[in-house]
RNA sequence: GCGCCCGUAGCUCAACUGGAUAGAGCAUCGGCCUUCUAAGCCGAGGGUCGCAGGUUCGACUCCUGCCGGGCGCGCCA
């Protein structure tokens, strides 16, 4: 049976106590999903606050108070009740403390747990198909498009550790202009290829608007060192399709390896070009033709947006010149996924792209299907800075910071906390100098050393052969710092965050909640050291004599277990944004000691 | 012009979607090492939550209007 997270423990004793008053009459029915729990954001205010009082005092026409203090009077004190304290404060908030004893015996939950503490059992959640990344096949990553691959992926992580089927795909938008101009790029650095190979083939001149990457000309060489002169002279270039699939699958494969560095992997590639192929285009405009939202005139088709969805205006479906429009294809591809049942399609997209959102459920509308079932996350710029001041690019044409240029620079892990740092709809700035540096300064290195300092106590207590008795009720009872209790209760809600992030599909929320962790650890340490003048294992000064039969091996061994959760706790978050969780931190040679002088 | 997003400490920002005295980090200043990793910690200063109204027991949060910033408004994708 599934632990409680402790809010959902209080939300239940205080729905079964609303439902008691109910029952005489005394108060409304209310959907437990309604009473807000939250953590008291103040320690004397106690664990947790409710509202519940102010929100049924109006409809049954009582002061809030009134209702307050008619539900704490029934809350069950003592005994196996986990609460220890409940009071109406303020206006008629209702403030519980819980029991020590329950706190601690969120430590063994946790333990056992492992790495499932915090998952949430399978469910009946909805179904989500998450598209994300799907940048065109035109060349390398840009870093922006990393900020999409780290926020995806996690959300993916998250949403799938918080109990929701999830499939990960990568729409591959290879049908349309931008391939296109990329295959006729492709060919003319082909030519140049096969022109330094024999002078007598004629230049070919580059198109207005091509690719200008260096990596365009690689992908020319490649094509002329597998077939050749086969190519030369042909024309029209891009109509050579043997060419335009090469230069695709090349820009494809740099893409899929620079996501496979990042760890970032997806269930399914959806061609474009595919769904064309498949006729799943043709049939979408002629089930939007059989509803009746499809117009022709200026000798193009047209999608009724403005009728469906408040869209300011009328969308292209099918050009003048025959050939379906983008919007038509990614209709056809939405209206695919709902097929294949799933209940939410989740996009990730820039928010540049946000003028799309109204034709797309304009579309769902049409289908007869709602809306809201489409939910679009989007992705506010990244300013990449070096020690503050903006990195200068594009000063050749072509030529921009690719994600794996910051991978390379400051390593994935880095990468991957910092594009996760802000919400998603916050412009994000990007320090490189800050995220490469071995210090505690730079937030991911703070987090991760925090972790690595409790391994390390782990591992030194192996070293002095600490005995370590398993996890006890006696041993969790060991535990009464206020900040070991307040560290505690932190691991304990950890449940709660990622029910709470996922429902909000914010995974950021993690790097927060992890940073947070890491801080109050850090100062734990410290303080038992200055304030308590304790330490979790025995140190030099203290082994002398016979040190081992004075030393309080219990203590330590229950600081131990917790410590084991804590770093535990951090795997999980860390785990669910993709980041490592180092064992130990390299010591930089950098750091040096500053000297007194 | 219309639409969407955003204005919170010097800078960068922040879970509990209307709750109690608005919080961090960085930066600044002042403390703490014969060290379980000082690669750390503690403290201080710093705010009319863009402005003005409204809704209500209660608003940084919701509504309206203004001001400022970003993006979008293709038979591109």
């Amino acid at each position: 049976m599934r632990q409680l997270s402790a809010r959902e423990t209080v939300r239940e004793i205080l729905a079964k106590v609303v439902g008691e008053l109910a029952a005489e009459g005394l108060v409304g029915v209310v959907p437990i999903d309604s009473i807000a729990v939250e953590r008291a954001k103040r320690p004397e205010h106690g664990d947790f606050a409710s509202n519940v009082a102010l929100v049924l005092a109006k409809p049954a026409g009582k002061p809030p108070r009134t209702v307050a203090e008619a539900i704490v009077a029934r809350l069950p004190r003592g005994g196996s009740s986990p609460i220890a304290e409940a009071s109406v404060a303020g206006p008629g908030f209702i403030n519980v403390r819980l029991h020590p004893t329950f706190w601690q015996g969120m430590l063994s939950a946790i333990l056992a747990a492992g790495d499932d503490w915090g998952r949430s059992p399978a469910r009946n959640a909805p179904k989500i198909l998450l598209e994300y990344v799907s940048v065109n096949p035109t060349g390398p990553m840009h870093f922006a498009h990393g900020r999409h691959a780290a926020v995806g992926d996690a959300l993916a992580r998250l949403l799938r550790f918080a109990g929701y089927p999830v499939t990960c795909e990568f729409y591959v938008n290879d049908a349309g202009n931008q391939v296109q101009m990329l295959a006729q790029s492709v060919w003319t650095r082909y030519m140049d290829a096969a022109r330094a190979a024999d002078p007598a083939v004629p230049a070919a001149d580059f198109p207005e608007n091509g690719y200008k990457g260096e990596y365009v000309r690689d992908f020319g060489r490649a094509l002329f060192a597998r077939d050749g002169a086969r190519w030369v002279g042909v024309a029209p270039p891009a109509d050579i399709e043997p060419v335009r699939s090469f230069a695709i699958a090349q820009a494809l494969g740099m893409i899929r390896a620079t996501l496979e560095r990042f760890d970032v992997t997806f269930d399914l590639w959806q061609s474009e070009r595919a769904l064309h192929e498949a006729g799943d285009v043709a049939e979408t405009l002629a089930a939007l033709e059989a509803k009746g939202y499809i117009d022709r005139h200026d000798d193009a088709v047209w999608l009724r947006t403005t009728a469906l969805w408040g869209d300011d205006k009328d969308r292209v479906v099918v050009k003048s010149d025959g050939l379906p429009t983008y919007l038509l294809a990614d209709i056809a591809y939405h209206r695919k996924k709902l097929a294949r049942g799933f209940d939410e399609l989740c996009d990730i997209w820039g928010s540049d792209h946000h003028g799309h959102i109204a034709r797309m459920q304009a579309a769902l509308k049409a289908f007869g299907e709602d809306p809201a079932r489409l939910r679009v996350i989007l992705i506010q710029i990244v300013s990449l800075l070096r020690d503050g001041k903006p990195v200068a690019m594009g000063k050749r044409e072509g030529e921009f910071v690719t994600l794996d240029d910051v991978v390379a620079e400051v390593g994935r892990d880095a990468t991957r906390y910092f594009y996760l740092m802000r919400r998603h709809d916050t412009p994000l700035e990007f320090d490189l100098e800050v995220a490469k540096r071995q210090s505690l300064d730079n937030p991911v290195y703070y987090v991760q050393y925090g972790h690595a300092r409790c391994a390390a106590l782990v591992r030194r207590a192996a070293e002095l052969e600490a005995p370590r008795p398993p996890m006890s009720t006696e041993l969790a009872a060991e535990l009464v710092l206020p900040e070991e209790l307040a560290i505690l209760r932190r691991l304990a809600d950890f449940p709660d965050y990622v029910a709470d992030a996922a429902a909000a599909r914010e995974p950021q929320r993690l790097t927060t909640y992890v940073s947070e962790l890491a801080g109050e650890f850090q100062s734990y340490y410290t303080r038992l050291q200055k304030v308590h003048d304790d330490t979790i294992l025995p140190q030099e000064r203290h082994r002398t004599g016979d040190w081992r039969a004075g030393w309080n091996w219990h203590k330590t061994a229950a600081r131990l277990c917790w410590v084991e959760a804590i770093a535990q706790v951090m795997r999980n978050a860390l785990g669910l944004l993709g980041v490592s969780a180092p064992e130990s931190m390299p010591r930089s040679a950098t750091i040096t000691k500053e000297d007194d002088s």
